[in-house]
DNA sequence: ATACTGGATACTGCATCCAGTATACAGTAT
DNA sequence: ATACTGTATACTGGATGCAGTATCCAGTAT
């Protein structure tokens, strides 16, 4: 047994490492807000999660205070956690934020784009473009699904960790922020990457910023106006069930 | 005692609650961290910092996992927590990092900022200028201090909340950089944040990123090189120590 | 009935405890 | 001596315990 093996770590799979608790309690708690099962405004106690979940509080407080700063939990003086209320305001500040940090992705990522990447996101809005063409058959979360895949794959393009980190941590709102979009009716989705794609291969980099807001806060009207309807019809049933 | 006081909250003082225990951790490793006091690659145990601020392990725990997100610390498979080791990669992520949010911050205030707001802005100018005026006297703390009144003002200004938060999210690094920048001998605080006074009064917003490039990243070189300097001569020490 | 007050209940923050795993070290074999 | 291996120690993640405080509700006074 003295023979040499110094690339042992290339031949074997990694073990994978069993993920924190709080991280699972994170995206289950993530997820259930952006797609409104928590209802805005819902009071929600260590306590009552750590048993549904079937785990202790300590893996949940880790999770509150995260879901915390990216304020899809709100928290009185007195520590109580609720599900954030958001609003006009919350959602223009998600998407005037968003829009600047894939700016700076969007001016990074271009040097080092290889043609390969260029194929693999057109494969990504080829996709898209399949299910934009028939509305009937849209699947938000397939839609929801592409769409990430092609932002990522930028991020991850940028060589920039810290702004890959910024974006993931305000993907949950991105992502409650389309769900919006397609609810709103919008099914342009292959088309309007297709513009990021033009930019990336030979845009001004000076317009970089137009474009962004372009991409990501044009649309927000037509959004937030179908999410307040969403809100004043939950208002009433709310009214009718108390 | 029926007489009608539905001001009370404006007659009284609120009474100040203790701040929870997590926030001193966090912020008394953050200074220390980012001053260099604790040597970076050195491994910080949760109990061995409980015991050190005489605290248990909870305030600690969240503290770091706060720090981690910040890459103020790092930690390896196993979980253990080191101070972060920044290279050239790290402290350019910052800069650009910061320099894309001041974008945004510098592009929302102006319709927010009044007559006063740039009378205090002013102020602050002033007294930096003194300290510029009389290199002798720089205290970088102090300097730190300016700088920092300066910013956070404006970030309040922007009427955005979110944005605010991750400001004030990567302050810590912020200050880092700061405090190399001075040491690499920057002497034109007052003059740099004139230009930006400028900017705000009436500047072609479609510059912003430019100026903000400017301000934060122009001087990087000079402080990426002193730091590496510094890096150089720690590693030294720590030989002839060990 | 409505408004107030006191006490029971419940929840959060912090401390401590426990289990599983990594690290350090000493003893053994080469 | 050097390399290996088994054990003892220590550390982290997660569970639980405890104290202080907020919330809820019933009983009493108006």
């Amino acid at each position: 047994m003295t023979e040499q093996l110094d690339n042992l770590s290339d031949l074997l799979p990694t073990v994978d490492r069993p993920q924190r608790l709080s991280e699972h309690v994170y995206s289950a708690l993530s997820e259930a807000i952006v797609e409104g099962k928590l209802p805005p405004g819902e009071r929600l106690r260590e306590t009552q999660m750590a048993d549904a979940l079937g785990v202790s509080r300590t893996p949940v407080r880790e999770a509150f205070v995260r879901l915390k700063q990216q304020r899809l939990l709100s928290s009185d003086a007195s520590g109580a956690y609720y599900v954030a209320e958001w609003d006009r305001q919350t959602l223009w500040e998600i998407a005037t934020l968003r829009a600047a940090l894939e700016s700076l992705a969007f001016s990074l990522a271009p040097q080092n784009l290889s043609p390969e990447d260029f194929d693999h996101l057109e494969e990504i809005i080829r996709q898209m473009g399949e299910m934009d063409a028939d509305p009937a058959s849209v699947d938000y979360k397939r839609m929801a699904l592409f769409d990430f895949q092609f932002h990522t794959y930028i991020w991850s393009r940028t060589g920039h960790d810290l702004l890959e980190q910024a974006l993931e941590n305000i993907k949950p709102q991105a992502h409650f922020y389309m769900f919006l979009t397609r609810q709103a009716g919008q099914t342009d989705y292959a088309e309007r990457h297709r513009i990021l794609i033009e930019f990336l291969k030979q845009g001004d980099r000076s317009q970089v910023n137009e474009i962004m807001l372009d991409h990501i806060i044009a649309s927000s009207e037509k959004a937030i106006a179908w999410w307040e309807r969403r809100q004043d019809k939950m208002t009433e049933e709310k009214e009718v069930t108390e």
